[in-house]
DNA sequence: ACATTAACCTTTA
DNA sequence: TAAAGGTTAATGT
């Protein structure tokens, strides 16, 4: 994404974050840049009654919370590391410089950000006019989108049962019966509780 | 720690 | 009101 000189030579630095670390919490005021150097971070809400929904999983090369950078709003989500993570942390006032003196980094960070408005608008849609399975395609086919090979199978679901249902809204053991039946009809193959697609 | 199963309950087409 | 999906809880890997 960003190249990473430019971004310690205004300033940032190098952040390690444990298992369950916390980056930010929803209601927090955005005040750093985030970018992931490696690890895996995800982003989540949880509802009234304690269930998680996740937003989204970053990884390596992916900025955390970048669009509350341009907004004077609170975090609306929490960003947890999955497991440790390294991550690059610039002020926003720093980030702002950059942008300013490197007008070229808006090209890095806009598609970034335009990926992750189609991963909602897919989901927006699948998830509004539910229905699991659809729901539950709509997340492995925009996983396939991004892999490689696009032979049938070729893809082994990097997701728990319980991530599944986190990111689609669903009850595990709805997972657990959806994929059962896909498996069924040939869509996608379990070996020894993986999933490939 | 994650996955499965089954019995039961609630909501929806 | 039957089917779909969620809840609970026990069990398996």
């Amino acid at each position: 994404m960003i190249n990473e000189d430019i971004l310690f030579s205004f300033g940032a630095d190098l952040r390690t974050f444990d298992a369950e670390d916390i980056i930010f919490s929803e209601g927090d005021v955005p005040a750093f840049f985030f970018l992931i150097v490696e690890g895996k971070i995800k982003i989540n809400n949880y509802n009234e009654a304690g269930k998680e929904f996740i937003q989204g999983i970053l990884l390596k090369g992916h900025s955390v919370g970048l669009s509350s950078l341009f907004l004077s709003k609170n975090y609306p989500v929490n960003a947890v590391a999955e497991i440790e993570s390294e991550v690059i942390r610039l002020p926003k006032a720093h980030f702002f410089e950059i942008l300013k003196k490197h007008p070229e980094v808006y090209s890095d960070i806009i598609p970034f950000m335009a990926e992750h408005m189609h991963y909602k608008f897919l989901m927006m849609q699948s998830m509004a006019f539910h229905n699991p399975s659809d729901k539950l395609l709509t997340l492995m086919n925009y996983l396939k989108l991004h892999h490689e090979d696009k032979s049938q199978y070729s893809l082994q679901i990097p997701l728990t049962r319980q991530q599944l249902a986190s990111l689609t809204g669903l009850s595990v053991e709805t997972v657990i019966r959806v994929i059962k039946n896909m498996e069924k009809t040939g869509v996608l193959k379990i070996q020894n509780r993986k999933i490939f697609y």
